[in-house]
DNA sequence: AGCACGCCGACT
DNA sequence: GTCGGCGTGCTC
């Protein structure tokens, strides 16, 4: 019998299946992991089988040996199909579907079970017991070391010394006399770290939870949208709990930044830390190793994870869930640049089974699905403890600063912060960093220090006064002389966390601060811990980015500020103003949700913007109302698609040729075949140099459909043919980031 | 991507 | 001769 193998390779020209004879004593079938000589190579490739057939017309080398993990035969359909909609290779989606920290090509480096020398007793108790009274055990710390087993069950050698007082020759001596043994034993790495978790029941459910709750079947796709606070999670609680009872898995899929153990602990409490798997960036390989066979084997039923949680190899799925749905983290910026919420949606179809994505202010894409009729729309209108929706007050910046205050908090956001001091209630600040970073420049002749590999501007970093470059990571000293004009007059702008954390001790010595950005959180588990900290110890203020906008509920806080909501609306993209109410109603639903009304203060430059003014009433439906029209006029989605054709090359006169060359291809079919799609020249890409590559792009805006991919497709083959030496070519579909 | 093959100039 | 540099082409 013949495999067709996939090779473990990015390279273009080698995505395609290579045939291979299936040795007799081999058990070969789709989805096996394999080794196979290849081209000249002296070592052997791996790769996986995605076919089985007959017979080759090639003349074929056998396979030489087989890997331990297989990837199930449905997920290889799933990678053929992901290959061909997201412009990569099959290998690179295949990537995905294997145990996590078993991917690495040297075999010895991969992660393994873990395993511990337990030692126990050898020996029946009352025997033991019986040979130390009888005095044919004299030693003291003999006997401490049978009794602590006895009373333990079992122990590493460690914990015995530690505890008995008794070095391991006493346990090694022990042993010898066939009183104890040492085994090998298979341990799990446990993510949750011992939390003390209270159990909870079903909630009663409203109303509308009910219908919500009642609408959903055994197949179709559904957008469950509710305010925040009118408990989503209490649906997808019971839908999960439903699953269990019928022995299938769910898959939750979480926004990387909201998967914190808060949000874990409330599936814990609900169904128990047993059935329960946890992916997420912050485990250590080992743990993510152990979770992932927590899953094969079908021990973990509840999977919570992040958008690459959608590939694991959940037992008899029964349920998707994707909870705030519009984040942008369900999209990947890395190959393969793939959609978990598309993903999910073709696993939600093979396999008949309900998907539900969850959000208070879906993306305008998902809410258009649902208005055509593709997703079944459920509507939370109420919030389910019935506490009020906070008042949303809008300050405007550029009067304040008429009226002489330069600093960062308004005179309103001052009143209200010291009015939360005195009443001991919490204060949450959130800056907007997205579009704003700290770069040095000279106020003399307005030199900026930029990356010399990337042609972009270099960050400052204040902690360790270097200037870093976001995309290579080089780093260089701060710099205190303007290197073009010797001028000493520098300046440090942008506006960050530290220097609000700086502004606010200064307005209010008395109040305690904690902080939270990338910076404070980059340790394991820091993150949980700040906010527990401000919790349980409650600090007055919390100051912080994203990170403090998701999913957290702090009963006491209730004053948000919003230090400047303009920084998302200059972001450069057509979904600015999406973005912008999308996170101001975040924010907002972190006010007040128990008994004490919330009150929110947003500063802005633009408070014309409406985007701005519609997160005064959270009307999501009027934003929606609002933007589907500007889409429509202009041309964006819903309505049409952004296609984004990257080249990459070292030398700028190959990027050049081979970019006009892809236009004419491009300009040739797309003209001839298809009414209706706009295709723009190459141009520079906004950051024109990565890494001593030049880039350039091509634009195309069109509604995608089959078609277009084929071509897309065919357009990448093509390249591939060109002699391109060190050009490279990535297309991305409505890109999240236009740099 | 790797790896070998083959062509060509340079060199003891 | 023959060593090595690099362009070219193939991988079941």
């Amino acid at each position: 019998m013949i495999a067709e193998v996939i090779i473990n390779s990015s390279v273009k020209t080698l995505n395609r299946t290579f045939d291979y004879e299936i040795p007799e004593n081999l058990d070969v079938h789709i989805g096996t992991r394999v080794f196979v000589p290849f081209s000249r190579k002296k070592e052997l490739e791996e790769g996986i089988v995605v076919g089985i057939k007959e017979t080759s017309e090639f003349k074929v080398k056998e396979i030489a040996g087989l890997q331990e993990e297989q990837i199930n035969e449905d997920y290889i359909e799933l990678a053929k199909w992901m290959s061909h909609r997201y412009f990569c290779n099959i290998s690179d989606c295949l990537k995905l579907m294997l145990p996590p920290g078993r991917t690495s090509k040297n075999i010895l480096n991969r992660v393994k079970e873990k395993r511990v020398n337990l030692v126990t007793l050898a020996k029946d108790e009352d025997e033991i017991l019986q040979d130390i009274e009888s005095g044919i055990i004299k030693s003291e710390k003999q006997k401490r070391v049978l009794e602590f087993l006895i009373n333990n069950g079992n122990a590493t050698i460690s914990d015995i010394e530690l505890f008995t007082d008794a070095s391991s020759s006493i346990v090694k001596t022990l042993i010898k006399n066939n009183y104890l043994e040492q085994n090998s034993t298979q341990i799990e790495r446990n993510p949750f770290l011992n939390r003390k978790i209270v159990k909870t029941v079903d909630l009663e459910l409203t109303d509308e939870q009910k219908i919500a709750y009642n609408n959903i079947k055994e197949d179709g796709k559904y957008l469950l949208y509710g305010i925040t606070g009118s408990g989503k999670t209490e649906i997808y609680l019971r839908l999960i709990g439903k699953m269990l009872k019928q022995n299938k898995s769910s898959i939750m899929l979480v926004p990387e930044i909201s998967l914190t153990p808060q949000t874990v602990d409330r599936f814990i409490s609900r169904f128990g830390e047993k059935h329960i798997a946890v992916l997420h960036s912050k485990l250590s390989i080992g743990e993510r190793y152990d979770e992932w066979n927590k899953i094969k084997s079908g021990e973990a039923k509840i999977i919570i994870g992040a958008r690459s949680a959608i590939f694991s190899p959940a037992v008899n799925l029964g349920l998707i869930i994707i909870d705030e749905e519009h984040d942008e983290s369900y999209q990947s910026e890395m190959t393969p640049r793939y959609d978990a919420r598309e993903v999910a949606e073709y696993i939600s179809e093979k396999k008949h089974i309900p998907l539900i994505l969850g959000s208070a202010t879906p993306d305008m894409n998902t809410f258009y699905k649902a208005k055509e009729g593709d997703y079944q729309l459920l509507t939370l209108s109420k919030r389910a403890n019935n506490s009020k929706l906070p008042t949303v007050e809008i300050v405007d910046l550029r009067e304040e600063l008429a009226n002489g205050n330069k600093s960062m908090i308004s005179k309103k956001l001052y009143e209200e912060i010291r009015k939360n001091i005195d009443n001991k209630k919490q204060t949450i600040l959130y800056l907007n960093r997205r579009g704003f970073s700290t770069f040095v420049m000279c106020r003399d002749c307005g030199y900026t220090v930029k990356c010399k590999r990337c042609n972009i501007t270099l960050t400052y970093h204040k902690y360790t006064h270097k200037l870093k470059c976001h995309y290579c990571g080089y780093e260089q000293d701060e710099v205190t002389e303007c290197p073009e004009c010797k001028s000493k007059n520098i300046r440090y702008f942008g506006s960050g966390t530290q220097k609000l954390e700086e502004e606010i001790n200064k307005l209010f010595p008395e109040a305690t601060t904690i902080r939270m950005d990338i910076d404070t959180v980059s340790k394991k588990n820091s993150h949980e811990q700040i906010l527990s900290k401000f919790r349980d110890e409650n600090i007055d203020i919390l100051i912080g980015t994203q990170m403090v906008v998701k999913g957290h509920h702090f009963p006491n806080v209730t004053l948000v500020g919003v230090i400047a909501a303009d920084g998302s609306l200059n972001i450069g993209d057509f979904r600015a103003n999406e973005k912008t109410f999308q996170i101001l109603t975040q924010v907002a639903g972190r006010a007040g949700r128990e008994k004490d009304e919330g009150r929110v203060i947003i500063q802005t430059y633009n408070p014309d913007n409406y985007a701005i003014e519609f997160s005064k009433s959270q009307d999501y439906d009027l934003l929606y109302d609002t933007e589907i029209d500007i889409r429509k006029q202009l041309k964006y989605p819903p309505f049409c698609d952004i296609i984004l054709i990257d080249m990459s090359a070292k030398n700028l006169k190959e990027l050049k040729d081979v970019s006009k060359k892809v236009h004419a291809y491009l300009k040739d079919r797309v003209i001839n075949e298809r009414f209706g799609v706009l295709l723009y020249s190459p141009v520079p890409s906004p950051i024109d140099k990565i890494k001593d590559r030049y880039r350039m792009r091509i634009i195309i805006k069109c509604k995608y459909d089959d078609r277009i991919n084929n071509l897309l497709n065919d357009c990448m083959q093509e390249f591939y043919k060109m002699k391109t030496y060190t050009s490279r070519m990535a297309i991305e579909l409505n890109p999240n980031n236009m740099l």
